[in-house]
DNA sequence: CTTGTTTTTGAGAGCTACTGTCATTTCATG
DNA sequence: CATGAAATGACAGTAGCTCTCAAAAACAAG
């Protein structure tokens, strides 16, 4: 059976371990951590550790949103320029997370930001988000996989967010997980960037 | 003095540092590749090893194009649109490279795109790049340094340029450092993305 | 050249992330 | 309850990286 006692006792695991984690990297630092640290007050041997999560860093970089914005992407409507269906595929996915998720990509994301370890991995998973988006563009306008200007559009919406991100978590009254700056940017690329 | 032995001996011992530690990742490859295996055939000990680079990694991660390609930015006449400047800048600094600097260019290229932990370095760099990029930008229209429009700019030039380099570089005949691909990217950027 | 100062180096100890092995325990099932 | 499968913990080992301290090399000045 798929749902045992044994199933949920992993999922029971895996969620201490992390929220463990996330404290002691708020309390201490994320450099300062050990994960013999962590494994201690998730009460669960170092070895255990490295079987739920393949390295420290991990334990920090979940990223269920890309599918979902991936999805939202095909959902649009036909007939959209490609930056509107990204803009409007974002909005939606983060309209649609409930408060908790809200509160664990909060807390994700301060971390992610100050910890520059962090900041690198999630980075890559910009490029893997870039692919994604690509081929989700590409095939809504009945493009190859792997077509060219797609690949263009979702590469200059990405690094558009990128680079905005940072002034919009670190503004004044801005909570992180306010996207508005992050629409204005994509708005920006969708009305032609300014020409000097 | 500025020129005596001891800058030439540190200059040299750098120099053999990083060339031995290329030739040994590219005939063992990187992860296979020890520390100590580079300071012994530097002939140098381990501790010098990190005396001349803060990590294995940045053996590898030098980037001097980075500062060139913003000089050339500034250079750039008067009345351009940005990305048609970032273009442009691109194209001439690396046109200036000597062909022992493009020889390095390309073995570093190779083992950056092969080797996951060294694409995610590369992937910061090019955050820092955003950063240089659009103060130039914003310098040349003569706005604030952190214009918000001049990051977005930025950030869709480099994104885009990231979404198009790995295919430029796998691409069958083309050699690394055949920056057609960024150039046409670059190009989609400045006509106005595809619409529909 | 000699002496004194500064810089560079090497040796070694130590911490921590991470991997692999193997015996033990915990759960599922007939 | 017995048997098989999965999860765990204890342990040892590797490698990246830091720190300290003393020896050696390069410089400046008399």
């Amino acid at each position: 059976m798929t749902n045992g006692l044994r199933e949920r006792k992993k999922a029971k695991t895996r969620a201490a371990i992390r929220e463990h984690a996330l404290r002691l990297f708020e309390e201490q630092g994320y450099a300062a951590t050990t994960v013999d640290q962590i494994a201690d007050a998730a009460e669960v041997s170092p070895s255990t550790f490295f079987r739920y999560f393949p390295s420290k860093e991990d334990v920090v970089l979940v990223d269920d949103v890309d599918a979902v914005v991936v999805g939202a992407i095909r959902a649009q409507p036909a007939g959209i320029a490609p930056v509107t269906v990204i803009r409007r595929a974002i909005r939606e996915a983060f309209d649609n997370l409930s408060p908790e998720q809200w509160e664990l990509e909060r807390r994700r994301q301060r971390l992610v930001l100050a910890v520059p370890e962090l900041r690198v991995r999630v980075l890559h998973q910009m490029t893997e988000a870039i692919d994604l988006v690509a081929e989700a563009i590409a095939e809504r306008a009945g493009l190859p996989a792997d077509d060219f200007s797609a690949r263009v559009v979702a590469g200059a919406a990405i690094g558009a967010m990128l680079a905005v991100l940072p002034t919009a978590y670190y503004a004044d009254g801005v909570r992180p997980g306010d996207f508005d700056r992050v629409e204005q940017a994509l708005t920006l690329l969708e009305n032609g960037l300014p020409l000097g």
